[in-house]
DNA sequence: ATCCTACGATGGACGTAGTCCAAGTCAAGA
DNA sequence: TCTTGACTTGGACTACGTCCATCGTAGGAT
């Protein structure tokens, strides 16, 4: 989490209080909150914060390739602080709880060249559904 | 198409104009529209369509498996009509194209049980990443 | 330690996607 | 042909996100 603020500011950063509490909310517990979640957290921290500055701030962190960004379900979009190590998401369909998963191989290489249409494939994103053991 | 039409009444759907207007946009050229296109479409046969009927007979539809609600993007959700078939979406990045693609084996199969957390997992939704031809 | 200034924060208006609901309409069975 | 409840309508409303003019401040320069 510090080397996370560490890279930020390597990167030329200005380094503002509202910033700061935004990585810090991300690097807390590792759930994938939504922006208005993050921004009621970074509230509690810094009363004044702006919803607009937490979404500024999210974009940049995605931009920057140190937050994932998730649209599993069509409601509001999902931060993942997770970005560094590769990994897929498990969705209750009933509850709608996200878990990281790691499938075995590289879910690229059983798409063949002939069903890639001429494309640039660079990844691969899965999205496993059933129901959670609560959800059963 | 017309087949989808017997499907729905055997069903006991009620067949009334607009949603046989909506039915036959879906079974059109096979493409991935997003709701407002569809009831762009649907007006051009049927001028009185209200939006909301256009997102009601969309609900219904998937709801009954007869089409795939897609959200790759943040972005408006899109209907997939050809939901018999099973297979996965490349995206482009650059221009946000869709195309219905057939990776070999089952994605499910890569997902070990000690990954799957106690959960049912009934299925995989891959989102292939990438350029196409014309975004290079 | 103080000053400067460009980068970042603010908050309120705006936009888009989608849902809700009360009232009216009509498909299809009697 | 009549009846009825399922379906449609359109406008208000909500959720999520973006934009922008203005203000504030981090951090380099002095």
């Amino acid at each position: 989490m510090n080397d996370l603020l560490e890279r930020l500011r390597a990167r030329g950063w200005r380094m503002t209080s509202q910033r700061r509490v935004v990585a810090e909310v991300l690097a807390g517990d590792h759930v994938h909150l939504t922006a208005d979640e993050v921004h009621a957290r970074a509230v509690a921290r810094l009363p004044e914060i702006a919803r607009a500055t937490v979404y500024n701030t999210l974009g940049e962190l995605v931009a920057l390739g140190e937050v994932v960004e998730l649209s599993t379900d069509g409601r509001a979009k999902r931060y993942d602080p997770n970005a560094h190590r590769p990994h897929q998401h498990l969705v209750c369909s009933g509850c709608g709880i996200i878990r990281d998963v790691h499938p075995t191989g590289d879910p690229l290489d059983v798409l063949p060249p002939a069903e890639r249409f001429g494309f640039t494939v660079s990844k691969a994103d899965v999205t496993y559904r059933g129901l959670c053991p609560a959800c059963v």
